[in-house]
DNA sequence: CACCAGCATCGAACGTTGTTCTATCGTACG
DNA sequence: CGTACGATAGAACAACGTTCGATGCTGGTG
């Protein structure tokens, strides 16, 4: 079977990459079409190049998601480095929290991907640093402030998670935007026995055309009360 | 081709399932060697039936995996409505939450999926339900009522997709145990930078060999005391 | 200038997965 | 006895992650 390419003026160029270009077309393709579009063909192509050339840059999959979870995260961490600084740490650890919700909201899938790097990646440990020395300017012992930074980051995460797995497919394929489908919902709802669901239907209007940021911010207000109860009771 | 089965008395039994057994088996190989290890033929063979006759019962994997998520939901939401309930909601509302944190780590897979399930499988709903009929108890608007809920799920599985995502394949082999593991990531933290990593190196003993229940049960606090601070508030 | 080492790239192939197609079995009912 | 239908199953397909072996390119050395 003969070659047919490598013919010097003429045949197809060599794609040249860079671990920059890759995570940068992986994202691409993340925030097009979620994780189901990040394929190694799907990215090769994109790139211009072989499969098999992705693999000496990233050692497999996994490494892939993390490293691109990572690269995004780095700019989350310049958003979060250049809040103006307040007073109050609360009010910091505040608009820390809601950056990153932000940033997650722009991209659903990053929430997936966020927490199981917290431990390994350095942007990501950043990141947690960030939000850990607002708690140092708090009355706190170690540990609480150990688990205060936890307890943030799980309602992020858990609030992330809720509207990030939303979408069954036909939201993402714009077949059915999210209002409708949250009023599809919400139908179902009503159509339960009111006598059994006392409190789905004391709420289901509120869950009908719900904002994802209020639901989020009355979670993080519920957490940051808590903290500065715990705070305060510690002085007096 | 001559068929070689289909002999009256001695030919390979035909499997005969049930949508109990599916279910069943399903957890169970989530059970065994979690989501990877859920697939088709491996549940097939489990059933003794071929792979095709799986998507009798299913439609496609995603709903496997939504009947199965709200197979085991059904039966900690047993253990829920079994609780034997007080005199203060939050305290109810506190008993729940750890029932459903203990039954999402007794099975880490159970985090990741049972947030998808909550606005459509029947178990999931009824589970929703318990938890916002604690809140009915308390004095605030719909839509605080509704908010309250969110975070406490949220906080729920903000913990629990911490934990359920931890072990990167080395803990599930059992090649190497969780604490070691954690160790491992402590030391990685102990060598960064003190002056750059203040709010790291505070917390590092703290994180080396911590229990997630512990910290889960802090995140879940700090919810619960600013829930009372509202529901305080509103009253007087 | 020729040559070589090693970095970087790539096509092709392998094994596994979810899913579909089509054929078949077995039983309850007329 | 036969027929319709609930239920089962093998084989095939496309897509995926991953690996293998071979090849191109480039900078330094003789």
């Amino acid at each position: 079977m003969a070659r047919l390419q490598n013919r010097p003026g003429q045949g197809r160029r060599r794609a040249s990459h860079s671990m920059e270009s890759v995570l940068t077309e992986a994202v691409a393709l993340l925030d097009e079409a979620g994780p189901p579009a990040l394929t190694f063909r799907a990215l090769a192509e994109r790139l211009g190049g072989g499969v098999a050339s992705i693999y000496w840059y990233v050692a497999n999959k996994d490494e892939l998601l993390d490293l691109a979870t990572d690269h995004v995260i780095g700019s989350v961490l310049a958003d979060i480095e250049a809040l103006p600084g307040s007073a109050d740490p609360i009010d910091d650890l505040r608009a820390m929290s809601v950056t990153l919700f932000d940033a997650i909201v722009a991209r659903p899938w990053l929430g997936a991907y966020f927490m199981r790097n917290i431990n390994a990646q350095s942007n990501s440990i950043r990141l947690y640093e960030r939000l850990g020395e607002q708690t140092l300017r708090l009355d706190l012992s170690a540990r609480q402030r150990f688990h205060a930074v936890s307890a943030i980051i799980g309602v992020v995460v858990g609030s992330a998670v809720d509207l990030g797995q939303e979408p069954p497919q036909e939201v993402l394929d714009g077949a059915v935007d999210r209002d409708t489908y949250l009023g599809r919902a919400a139908a179902a709802w009503r159509d339960l026995d009111p006598a059994a669901y006392p409190f789905v239907h004391e709420i289901v209007d509120e869950f009908d055309g719900h904002d994802d940021a209020d639901q989020f911010r009355s979670a993080l207000e519920l957490t940051l009360a808590g903290l500065r109860l715990q705070a305060g009771a510690r002085v007096g």
